[in-house]
DNA sequence: TAGACATTCAACCATTTGGTTGACGATCCC
DNA sequence: GGGATCGTCAACCAAATGGTTGAATGTCTA
């Protein structure tokens, strides 16, 4: 049920979702923390963490009070692999290589 | 204002306009073929043709009083490579690499 | 124990979405 | 010209979405 191409794509079309997992990307955060930047309420946040969660984008784990959130690479990964189905076609698709390769490259040091 | 990726990621969390593009990738076809093997109206179809349009993720072109339509893999494309983004958090991402590259070598023999 | 803090729940609202049907505008062909 | 075919438009509908507010739950701390 997670990893849907249909829940991951839905939960990737809204743009408050897709900043919060570019947040994910530099830290785990608290649900208050992954807030702060928005201007919506906390409830509105916390039913975008709940969508991300059940598309399997993030994971939610509960310490005290406080709920962690982070990414979870996989279910965009199989959203990514299907849609590497449709590169085919272009000459040679070197643009999405190079960037692919550049991200790996330059983001790996430890 | 198409290849957002908003409206990208939202054309491809259906599954009818998800399997439309599948059915795009053997071949170019006539809004009536399209419709064939689904079981909603031909307006239907239409409707997500015109999201599919509008994300960029297909081009129609009207010859007499057919209307074709064609992938136009660029805007996913651009998706794809905001979502590689997220792969560097894995161990290595040597998965997702590897079939980039298999769809890479294996389909570009011209 | 009493706040204060972190988060979700519940009810509600406006807008969007995916579908329907029927009428309509083009275009092809006899 | 007239009928069949291709596709969209318009009006409508039910359900889902993204937001709100206020109350509720659970946990930390003074």
């Amino acid at each position: 049920m997670a990893n849907s191409l249909d829940t991951i794509f839905a939960a990737l079309a809204d743009p408050t979702r897709r900043a919060i997992l570019s947040m994910l990307l530099e830290d785990d955060m608290a649900v208050t923390d992954v807030a702060e930047p928005f201007e919506i309420s906390l409830a509105a946040i916390s039913k975008h963490l709940m969508i991300l969660t059940r598309a399997g984008l993030i994971a939610q784990e509960k310490r005290g009070r406080v709920k962690w959130c982070k990414l979870e690479p996989d279910a965009m990964r199989n959203a990514s692999v299907w849609m590497q189905g449709f590169g085919q076609f272009e000459p040679v698709n070197l643009d999405a290589f190079e960037r692919f390769l550049e991200t790996e490259l330059d983001s790996t040091p430890e």
